[in-house]
DNA sequence: TTATTAATGCGATTGAGTTGCAATAATGAG
DNA sequence: CTCATTATTGCAACTCAATCGCATTAATAA
């Protein structure tokens, strides 16, 4: 199934690239300013991962949201690096600090995910 | 509001002890021979959770689980430690891994939640 | 220009978790 | 032990995030 180019597509990601943080599919309905459907905003975002050009971070409070992953082009973003959640802005941004571990013996990794949570600096 | 003992929180400590894992709510449901409502094991979850006796793991499949505070007690568990969860058994286990980070300045942090997701080493 | 089929909108649905309320029962005072 | 207080429970209804089925629209390439 080849990915096709809409004005949806380009609109959900570059509203996730103006903000520079990790956002819900919420957060994208409210900063977008077209009306798109919710459903719809899922399966852009969905394909996004698949594709990926988004990463998705399971937060805490149950929601998901989505980031773009720079660790594709650039190099500067570690491939597991530490999530921010501010409970009070309600945003997630990606922190440059990698997450380190070594998996007991015969454990098998496909995922990643670590979320801080608590007031960012622009809250504090 | 003092804490009353019952037959379910008991049945539902048990259960979890029993396992030696985090356990969801169905998890619990399932394993625990008596039939308890849904809502009522949710509610003794979480005053277990305010009590100090569980801690709560945000999994990325999005569901909750729910693990004995072994920090407390004996101090051989990190305060913060990662957590696996085995996408074949469907358990989160807490591993004995320290998480280890570096704030940026100006962050207040209120909680840790980090799952390493993949098949644990009985299902590999 | 036209056929193919990916993408979208809408409504219904799932699933996890919570909440209101009435009934039940643990606890402590007398 | 008896009784009053109120924490706990069961049940049903509800919230919220996310997904799904299906008919319609529209991007793409022949
Ligand atoms: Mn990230
Ligand atoms: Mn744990
Ligand atoms: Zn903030
Ligand atoms: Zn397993």
């Amino acid at each position: 199934m080849k990915r096709r180019n809409t004005a949806t597509k380009d609109a959900v990601l570059s509203v996730i690239e103006t903000s520079g943080k990790a956002m819900s599919q919420t957060a994208i309905e409210e900063k977008i300013g077209v009306a798109i459907n919710r459903a719809t905003i899922y399966r852009v975002l969905n394909r996004y991962c698949e594709d990926g050009i988004l990463h998705r971070i399971a937060a805490d409070n149950g929601r998901q949201y989505f980031a773009i992953c720079v660790k594709c082009d650039k190099a500067e973003e570690s491939p597991h690096h530490f999530h921010f959640r501010c409970e009070k802005c309600d945003t997630i941004e990606c922190l440059p600090i990698p997450v380190n571990f070594a998996l007991p013996k015969d454990y098998q990794l496909t995922q990643v995910n670590c979320v801080l949570s608590g007031v960012c600096k622009d809250c504090a």
